[in-house]
DNA sequence: ATTTTGTCTTTGATTAATCAAATACTCGTT
DNA sequence: AACGAGTATTTGATTAATCAAAGACAAAAT
């Protein structure tokens, strides 16, 4: 029965993999989960010893298949929690993140599967980003294009947002970015750094970073 | 922030606080947290520096305003948890004690206003026990009749289950004496230390011990 | 080849929660 | 008044998670 803590460290490694067995340097964990260097190293060898993942001293880690496992099963939970607070809660959106980051490590398999049974077995969460099935097949990365990285003028549709801190979701609810929503890029300019995209509300400008946050697909 | 080690001991004094103020020893509090007598002497100094409740050394323990409120929020929270998942989530009654025991620590309060709402903010759980409000008025303690106590051939109703352990309520289930059944009391006799008791159902039989775990009111 | 820089690991402490075993207290009996 | 039984408290350790600061290393710069 791994602790909380540790379900936290799985899941910041595998969402850190850009791809299937990458390694993660620790200092990459220690940014994103918000502690020390040493803390890192230090949980990092102890979650070594109970075999969830492989440390190589000075290079980084990689998990092992049940380290992937947990970690897969802790982002499912999330996210059918995200899915399930705004579906059936209404709850708003932007504050779901964080309700789920609690009750991922409360909640038992026994009430998921009724959670997952009334969604009607989703596929993915309000922000777009898949649901991992229960048997656990890969999570994909969002590898298409992006809306710095879309061809201009073509249409479009917000496939999944990429950030989900509140304040960006905020600005996703106020433009209309939302997943599902079409849009079309209007223009790019790298020099000044900025996207401007027509959709049907109208128009939203962002910067080159943030439109890297926005995963699209041609329609 | 208490932490939940810390509302659980809370919630244990609350619950073994037969009436108002009254003091709990730490040998009770020991064996209904199941841990030593040492631990709950260590855990009482450090929650009475923080103000959570009284000790009176080799007497025993009592709430502060202040802990009395943190208990009866969880206790709320406790049951409108399990009000859900029975009523929304449509999970056996036998299970979601354990559950809810799991949940009660992590679910915000956003997300219990919500609860509370889609089920129109109801004022009693699946087992009978009053949900307390939220502007934390006291929890009453069953301090009616039992089927140990009560009248005997009088017509009665259910209104609570005292003992939430599966077994138990397996029992409960089995014979049908739910909150809100009707039942009457055929016979009781000290003697053999059994009760019968008639309901729609049939018949029920059970040891004085038990008996004293259902609360019952006239008819 | 040496130095510098930036990242990683170690070391020594700390906090929360717990146990086992030793010690101390209080009450009811003799 | 002294004793013994039953509780309660202390004491000394342990585990998980964390930090700060010191030390070690590797890769890039000179």
């Amino acid at each position: 029965m791994p602790t909380s803590t540790v379900e936290n460290y799985l899941k910041a490694i595998l969402v850190h993999s850009s791809d299937k067995d990458a390694v993660v340097a620790t200092g990459t964990l220690a940014e994103a989960l918000g502690v020390t260097p040493g803390t890192i190293t230090t949980m990092v060898k102890s979650m070594a010893a109970r075999g969830l993942l492989e440390h190589q001293p000075r290079e980084g880690v990689r998990l092992t298949a049940e380290g992937r496992a947990v970690a897969l099963a802790v982002v499912r939970k999330h996210r059918l929690i995200e899915t399930f607070l705004v579906q059936v809660l209404k709850m708003d959106w932007k504050e779901v993140h964080e309700e789920a980051e609690a009750l991922e490590h409360a909640l038992s398999d026994r009430v998921l599967l009724r959670i997952d049974a009334i969604l009607g077995h989703p596929t993915s969460d309000p922000h777009g980003d898949p649901i991992p099935s229960p048997k656990a097949p890969a999570l994909d990365r969002g590898k298409g294009a992006t809306l710095a990285t879309c061809e201009v003028q073509r249409p479009l549709r917000v496939e999944r947002i990429l950030d989900q801190s509140p304040p960006f979701l905020e600005f996703i609810q106020r433009t209309g970015l939302k997943p599902g929503a079409r849009v079309r890029v209007r223009e790019r300019d790298h020099t000044s750094g900025i996207v401007r995209c027509e959709l049907k509300e109208g128009e939203a400008t962002l910067g080159l970073p943030e439109a890297a946050k926005i995963d699209v697909r041609p329609l």
